[in-house]
DNA sequence: AACTATTTATAAGA
DNA sequence: TTCTTATAAATAGTT
């Protein structure tokens, strides 16, 4: 990550040791203030240079980081307050901590955004139907939607047939147009005759090969749209 | 430092979250025993994750670094006497209490539980908490119909298009092809003549009509449907 | 969990 | 210390 790489064992050089652990550092609460916000997770941080200087980060508090390890590291304990109804204040706190985490997690699952002061006993009702009509609303318009390509596939399916048939008809013009051709000027070369007559032979056979290329229209794509649709709800 | 750029915000989606904590996570560990090590520094770096796991790093031992942190911090430790603490304890305490009964109300209202006491405003809000929370799914899905249809539209065009040529061509042929009848029977009633070289002239004339019935194939109807979608929201 | 295209961190140099 | 730049490393999105 650097001009060079580097062996990670004690900058023997004093000047750059320090000017190592200047970067590093700042790099080092950098990432520990993105872990805390992008995962939502509680991060204490202190660093000891080698010259005994503190350097520290908490995503909340220091204090608040400690306290909660030291609940989970009960034989700390003494390192603090050994009172106690401190301790009781703090498991009391590391749970309530705990279950709010908890229910934050479901509601912003839920909603995303945080709803104030209801309390209402026909709630669940309207809400039951707030769903259901949005449901209805839904359904109905995706009826529609899915309506519609159906209609514009069979559209698609029944102008390519015309094209098909279309196509055959020319073939079969330009057949009888080349015998009745032949009746008329015997077997001399047709592009030394009269090119009036010859134009749309010309034009035919060589546009002829571009419209197979659209057989396909609508037939298998309407099933693909509609697979990742319902995946994705 | 990835696929693509990413702002420093919480992760909403769950599992992507848990995956980035766990990766950067690692990172952060990795670093800090890094700079301990380069720069000779003691580091103690705590993390609890959402779910309240704790992970941790010293580099020496967890209980040397929060002891020497908390000897540098010594004024303040002496500023928290034990009924200070208790009581900064109880604050939080009853903090975070509100904090989860706040939330709890709000989830079970959000579930349809408990009901007390509605007023019209605190459903108007309801409602709208709920449109929103299905908008973003419903626009995504709308989108890819939406899609499909302008993708099944144009493709009808196109073939359209080619059936026009197509009509095109059948008529000059028709056209050519009669020239070259009468130069090989003259002014005879064609229709009393070889069937074979008119049943073609017949086909065309009497379908010619029904192509353009076509022409309008899904032209407005996308913008159509686009617009509820909206207005619905 | 592995892969890789990109972004980010940082070693070296000024 | 800070800036710059070439390069190593981390990691976001994907499989």
């Amino acid at each position: 990550m650097g001009r060079g790489k580097i062996v990670i064992r004690r900058i023997d050089n004093s000047t750059s040791r320090q000017v190592t652990f200047s970067k590093r550092r700042k790099g080092l609460i950098k990432k520990a203030k993105e872990l805390a916000i992008l995962c939502d997770a509680e991060v204490g941080l202190m660093i000891f240079s080698s010259t005994g200087k503190l350097y520290e980060f908490a995503s909340t508090s220091m204090k608040s980081v400690i306290e909660r390890y030291n609940s989970l590291r009960e034989e700390q304990q003494q390192l603090l307050n050994p009172s106690l109804e401190v301790k009781f204040w703090q498991r009391e706190a590391a749970i309530l901590r705990q279950q709010l985490q908890n229910l934050q997690e479901n509601h912003r699952q839920l909603m995303g955004e945080q709803l104030h002061g209801l309390s209402v006993e026909d709630l669940q009702n309207l809400e039951n139907q707030l769903e259901m009509s949005l449901r209805g609303v839904r359904m109905k318009k995706e009826r529609i939607l899915t309506d519609e390509i159906q209609e514009l596939s069979q559209r698609g399916n029944v102008i390519h047939q015309e094209n098909v048939e279309l196509y055959k008809k020319v073939n079969l013009m330009r057949k009888e147009n080349m015998e009745l051709y032949k009746k008329v000027y015997g077997t001399r070369d047709v592009n030394t005759s009269d090119g009036n007559a010859l134009t749309s032979y010309c034009f035919d056979s060589g546009e002829g090969s571009h419209v197979p290329v659209h057989l396909r229209l609508s037939q298998p794509e309407p099933q693909n749209y509609d697979t990742p649709n319902r995946s994705k709800d």
